[in-house]
DNA sequence: AGTTTCTGCACCATCGATTGTGCAAGCGAA
DNA sequence: TTCGCTTGCACAATCGATGGTGCAGAAACT
């Protein structure tokens, strides 16, 4: 009877066992039986084998006739971050809810890996892609579009589809105000005593930068030229770009806009090995929110994007009708020094 | 000839292009073609119709027919995290080195999601699952041994199949001998200075916990009762743990063993509000590595697990052949305060 | 009784790729 | 010329589920 290494059993199998057709019990066990006007003893029957078997549906086999699978996909460049993994455990939730299973996937921030990417999860008929901070969504796209694939990016924004991103140049202003309004009236920052540090030529770190530059003739009448260093999203190029400056100026700024927490980590970098101390005046805009980072021993200011709305918001996008691609501006929020704010993971519960 | 929203080619279709049968194209495509004697000029006039129509294999049904996906799963209690995290990202390398596609998804650590999770996986016929974090490893065994999924569990362990988790005993030894260590001769800590929150009835907690117990008997010669305060692995119940514990005692400990950096987190929103000297010259030991973490202002010792050598451990067994399930411990590291290390990160290029 | 309308279900083609098997044409040897 | 072997491919069943269509038998109606 129960035999030890049996295959699945299949609609064929509780056919045979409950002595209706294959289709009718396909019918029952996904729920279309009463359209198909089934006898309600007769589905009782089936779903009774069908537990007793533990019969589960092959979703495959579902998804080669329907032509869609019920995955829903997320791309993300990294998975090693806070930002994109609240994205991941924020968009899990969204996606379990609406009985759909989640894939999420990293792209490395590489064109050429995420078309692959994207190419790949078309091949098992993902029903929707969600592009997070893609380096080139357009091309994403092209892969999308003719496999009529509905997708939407996030966080960078793309000209081909719908974008949800966070209002970057608000955030990189209130951030670069933040950093300046942080020291007192009796000893100013100067221009040249404020560095944004990271970023590369992306849509968010050009927006950030170009708040960045604003803010600071705003409010402090100048803005130098070398205020940027550009080091990419890497921990190591920052890290250098640190080492290069302390050598130059035998000392860090004053103060530092970090494009990102990733940005952030190189000035770990820089900082280990060298005495806390060297430090303690520092003070920090950080663009990204990290709680461990808000908490550093020099003031960290950070800006939390609103993930939670960024994904509610694409959620509505996608599932809406397609019409000419917009960006839509998602408000980011100062968060100050020695904040530890709830994230995704506070919807869970736990026991102690 | 190009037309607008056309299906994506199939074999049929570019067998009636080529003059071949449909099997004929699939062995071409699939790359059996030589054991199945095709003709070179046949295989290359249909690779060149392939290239041309954007031809690429339907998984599902390729899946379908073979009854393998190409997909392999991760599943973690949580991504927003940088323990899992990092586990994702180092999964994603190993994984895209096979040529395989990786599936990461989130069960939050409840045993019911978890069994679902991995039939949900199991429906869309995955090659094989890696378990890491299982509240309840054994039942997601149930649910993959009928299914002939070869599965692993890691960071803890199941009795069904093999396990590679950190070394918890060692490390939780290490991390506590170092907090002690701490504190010099001239101020040496008690006993009842040293408390551990965090942690649930799970075996990492356990070992972690026994170690603590035993060390701080043998370093310190005593140790109270009270000194444990499960919190489970949630910041808020962590934070309660912290003010109930502060409303009885009027202050912190001097020393504190925390569970896992998710607790630590706890700890910050106990932080947060309150003044920071007040915590100038606490020490912590906490399970786990989180770069900033590591450099927050006051002392934290961290224990790096080494994700890298459990992935590439769990990877080894799960291709190997079946024995009697047994466990593998991984010896974690432990991190003096102020350490910047790198991650998987670091292996991804990046442009500035 | 004869006709129409429901009920309740079975039949069968289909999704796209894989794979065991069969077979004709071509070629060399006897 | 005939036998036998190789080459090069076509045929058809199959994976498991879905859904349009058709059709008996029962019920309702005239």
């Amino acid at each position: 009877m129960d035999q030890r290494v049996k295959k699945k059993a299949t609609i064929y199998d509780l056919s045979v066992l409950s002595g209706s057709s294959p289709s009718t019990v396909s019918a029952v066990l996904n729920g279309t039986w009463r359209k198909r006007r089934i006898k309600e003893s007769t589905a009782q029957t089936i779903l009774g084998l069908a537990e007793l078997h533990q019969y589960t549906t092959n979703l495959q086999a579902r998804g080669l006739r329907r032509s869609r699978s019920g995955l829903v996909g997320l791309m993300l460049p990294v998975h090693d971050n806070r930002y994109f993994s609240s994205m991941a455990q924020t968009f899990e939730g969204h996606v379990r809810s609406r009985g759909q299973c989640p894939v999420v996937v990293s792209a490395s921030r590489d064109p050429e890996e995420e078309r692959r990417t994207a190419e790949t999860l078309i091949s098992y008929s993902i029903d929707q892609l969600f592009i997070v901070g893609a380096t080139d969504p357009d091309g994403v796209h092209e892969v999308c579009e003719p496999a009529g694939l509905r997708h939407i990016n996030i966080d960078l924004p793309g000209a081909k589809a719908h974008s949800v991103i966070s209002d970057n140049y608000e955030g990189a202003r209130m951030l670069t105000e933040a950093i300046i309004r942080r020291f007192g009236n009796d000893d100013p920052l100067r221009p040249d005593e404020l560095f944004l540090f990271g970023g590369r030529n992306d849509h968010a770190s050009r927006e950030r930068i170009a708040a960045f530059h604003a803010t600071k003739k705003a409010l402090l009448g100048a803005d130098p030229e070398d205020g940027v260093q550009s080091s990419g999203y890497s921990p190591d190029i920052t890290l250098r770009a640190f080492e290069a400056f302390y050598q130059r100026h035998g000392k860090l700024p004053r103060a530092l806009f970090i494009n990102s927490s990733i940005n952030l980590e190189g000035l770990l970098r820089f900082m280990a090995g060298r005495p806390a101390e060297m430090f303690s005046e520092l003070v920090v805009g950080c663009y990204d929110y990290d709680p461990f980072g808000s908490f550093l021993p020099f003031s960290v200011i950070m800006v939390r994007q609103n993930v939670e709305a960024m994904i509610t918001k694409a959620f509505e996008l996608i599932d809406g009708p397609t019409t000419t691609p917009q960006t839509f501006l998602i408000a980011p929020e100062l968060i100050q020094p020695r904040s530890a704010l709830k994230g995704p993971l506070d919807t869970l519960k736990d026991i102690a």
